[in-house]
RNA sequence: GCGCCCGUAGCUCAGCUGGAUAGAGCGCCGGACUUCGAAUCCGUAGGUCGCAGGUUCGAGUCCUGCCGGGCGCGCCA
């Protein structure tokens, strides 16, 4: 792809630089490249002689004429041009370029193995279905796992499975007071119903029961004490829920091609005491300290740093630096409790011990089960209290990642800064660093969208632009509800273009154009902006949708399925044919629909995960796609392939549709869509 | 009170570590199916990039201060 040329170039541009101007390594400029406006400018745009202008005091232009002299001939570049105000234009040399990438001979990309990372996403409590919100993480969470994979890391993708706090408690309450069920009772219903729909209904009655008389909130806190306990009937009905609703989550995410290789529970992590063995190590690298007196008396606290995402630059460091000495009173609001001074642990005891075993630094582990369901990649694995068999016998191997990506919402900003702060406390700071927090906005509803689920907005709510999403009320869109009636609709779309095909297909195509919506509308906008979910929208299969792009690849495919069938021409051929060819048809700077236009952008597919990877912000990845299917259509629309009679352009242009075909079905991937036959 | 995020076309949003003339979708208006399938394409209209300063060859992007909105900050989970 295009990543190669990018170092290849940079390297030249370097060495051009220290040759011609002596720079020591250490004063070397970076060596940003772009793309040009137009792809008469040129296909790739080097900035650098900006930079060099001002140290050099020479002015860009001749800076950038020296260069481009320099630079000689370079191999898979026609030639590098300076323009008038100091760009250094590079034109690639197109039909080597395009026979390169069909014939994979430069898309090594990811092959060299690089570190493990863990990335831990979805965590819906196990206690209701899924919900929009929950989409939201799990379509982010998985295309960044997609992506690393792309970009050649090992991945171990885990999910946290909450089974001891409140909200499964909360579930308890309902089964054993509200409907007065026992434990087989459950099993039943967890047998013959949509056992997390059940439980969303029955949760928003709880709710509402503790709301009528708060001195039932008693009745909770002893079945979470029995939860916790591990003993009796409210135990055993809470292992049942958890255990089912996780089932019922799992089916739901592989609807959506979301797959995991670890379930990780938190019980587990309490009855196997993690965080006893962490408070060791914090003690013993004094990460948090007993505090004899004061407010906070009898406490084990851990000091928290204030600003460290935000330290001030230049001169104003060292005023920041004093007043902050200063505040000497606040310097006691600036600790966090971690263990309290009845001797219990805080809630960001057990996060912390869980984030110290994620990067091998615990030194305990897990006992290992397999869940009964399929993974990621092989078995779906769970975690365990006790030793089983079967690990003894496959003995899997978890955490000890080099870098962690925690998928979670904002709102949990403040829980993650903690843990990397503890691990940089406990001096582990290049861990703290490779700590990441992929953070992103919630998702609420759209008035009109609430209103239609028969939602009168409270008062306070009124004038806000979008209605938030309650799981205590029951308030919100199931997963589950929003894929049903997206493939209602796409197989209705189906059958009206295919009556033809048997049901079982046009359902699967339905289905997986279902998928293509709903994931694509959760990832194509910023992650730090409240989606307003409305209905209609996410409904939409035209203009910037999922199936949008769908479509322009089973167009290409199209094409191909009828050159076969009239030309005998596939893939293969059309590469085999391009070697002489007259190249005229490659060097128009049509950038609106040209055959280059399509296939240098095509191209650029892994410097795109590259920078949605260093960022977070898949919006730019699906952008991207969704801008790439656009010139494709274009070019479409304009240049035919079938009926073109002079043999290069056909060829040529069939060699584009190939190359457009095989990016955006990588990049569709990447997102965890498929593409469908036909559509 | 402190901290983080957001503010770009009527609506919903992109705009990559500062780069060449601020872009899409939806909606409006007007065109294109006897063609590789119209879930498509082409065209028109629509902008003081919240406001005011600053940094420099160059600012939607960086800095400062305001304005407006959202969220977070407990010995709770």
């Amino acid at each position: 792809m295009i990543l190669a040329v990018h170092e290849d170039l940079r390297r030249r541009v370097t060495a051009a630089v220290t040759g011609l101007y002596g720079l020591a390594p250490a004063d070397l400029p970076q060596v940003p490249i772009a793309m040009p406006p137009n792809r008469g400018l040129g296909d790739l745009a080097v900035t650098v002689a900006f930079d060099l202008a001002r140290r050099l005091r020479k002015p860009p232009r001749a800076v950038g004429q020296e260069l481009a002299a320099r630079l000689g001939v370079v191999p898979g570049v026609a030639r590098v041009e300076c323009a008038a105000n100091g760009y250094l234009n590079v034109f690639l040399d197109r039909p080597a370029f395009l026979r390169d990438r069909l014939s994979n001979r430069v898309d090594g990309g990811g092959g060299a193995a690089r570190d493990k990372v863990i990335v831990e996403h979805t965590a819906i409590n196990p206690n209701k279905a899924a919900h929009i919100g929950h989409l939201r993480n799990c379509a982010l969470g998985d295309t960044l796992v997609r992506s690393l994979r792309f970009l050649g890391h090992a991945v171990e993708i885990q999910n946290y499975i909450d089974d001891t706090g409140v909200q499964v408690a909360d579930v308890v309450v309902g089964f054993r007071h509200l409907e007065g069920r026992s434990a087989a009772d459950v099993e039943a219903i967890a047998r013959d119903t949509r056992f997390d729909h059940y439980c969303w209904d029955l949760y928003a009655r709880v709710t509402g029961w503790y709301e009528a008389d708060k001195a039932r909130l008693a009745v909770r806190a002893e079945a979470l004490h029995e939860i916790e306990r591990g003993e009796g009937e409210s135990a055993a009905i809470g292992r049942l829920v958890a255990d089912r609703i996780v089932r019922c989550h799992l089916k739901t995410m592989a609807r959506l091609n979301v797959r995991y290789d670890l379930l990780t529970w938190e019980g587990d992590i309490l009855r196997l005491q993690f965080w006893s063995k962490a408070f060791e190590r914090l003690k013993a690298d004094g990460a948090v300290y007993f505090q004899g007196s004061g407010r906070l008396a009898g406490c084990w606290v851990m000091r928290i740093e204030d600003g460290i995402a935000h330290a001030p630059r230049g001169a104003e460091a060292a005023e920041g630096a004093l007043t902050r000495e200063d505040a000497g009173e606040d310097a006691e609001q600036a600790e966090k409790v971690i263990v309290r001074s009845n001797g219990t642990v805080t809630y960001v005891g057990k996060d912390i011990a869980y984030q110290f075993w994620k990067f091998g630094l615990l030194g305990e582990d897990f006992h290992y089960r397999l869940f009964g369901e399929t993974g990621h990649d092989g078995p779906l694995w769970a975690t365990s209290s006790v030793a089983t068999p079967e690990e003894a016998a496959l003995r899997p191997s978890f955490g000890r990642a080099r870098a962690v990506y925690n998928v979670i919402d904002v709102r949990q900003s403040y829980l993650q800064r903690l843990l990397s702060q503890a691990l940089a406390a406990a001096g582990h700071p290049d861990e703290a660093e490779r700590s990441h927090h992929f953070a992103y906005e919630m998702v609420a509803l759209s008035h009109q969208t609430a209103r239609h689920l028969g939602y009168a907005p409270e008062a306070e709510e009124a004038g806000r632009p979008f209605v938030e999403v309650s799981g205590r009320k029951g308030l919100g869109v199931k997963a589950d509800d929003l894929v049903d009636t997206l493939i209602e609709k796409a197989l209705a779309e189906v059958t009206a273009r295919h009556p033809e095909l048997p049901e079982p297909e046009r359902r699967r195509t339905a289905e997986t154009i279902a998928v293509a919506a709903v994931r694509y509308f959760m990832v194509r906008f910023s992650r730090g902006k409240v989606i307003a979910f409305d209905i209609d929208e996410a409904l939409s299969f035209e203009g910037e949708s999922g199936p949008y792009l769908q479509y322009s690849v089973v167009r290409a495919a199209n094409i191909f399925q009828k050159l076969r069938e009239r030309d005998g021409l596939d893939e293969a051929a059309v590469l085999g044919g391009l070697d002489g060819l007259a190249i005229e048809e490659l060097a128009g700077n049509d950038d609106a629909s040209g055959v280059w236009a399509l296939v240098l952008e095509a191209a650029r597919l892994d410097e795109i995960a590259q920078q949605a990877v260093r960022s977070l912000e898949f919006s730019g990845l699906a952008k991207w796609a969704f801008a790439l299917a656009q010139l494709f259509n274009a070019f479409y629309h304009r240049y035919p392939v079938l009926n073109e009679e002079r043999r290069d352009a056909k060829l040529w242009r069939a060699a584009g549709v190939a190359y457009f075909r095989m990016q955006m079905t990588r990049a569709l991937d990447l997102m965890g869509i498929e593409v469908p036959a036909r559509m």
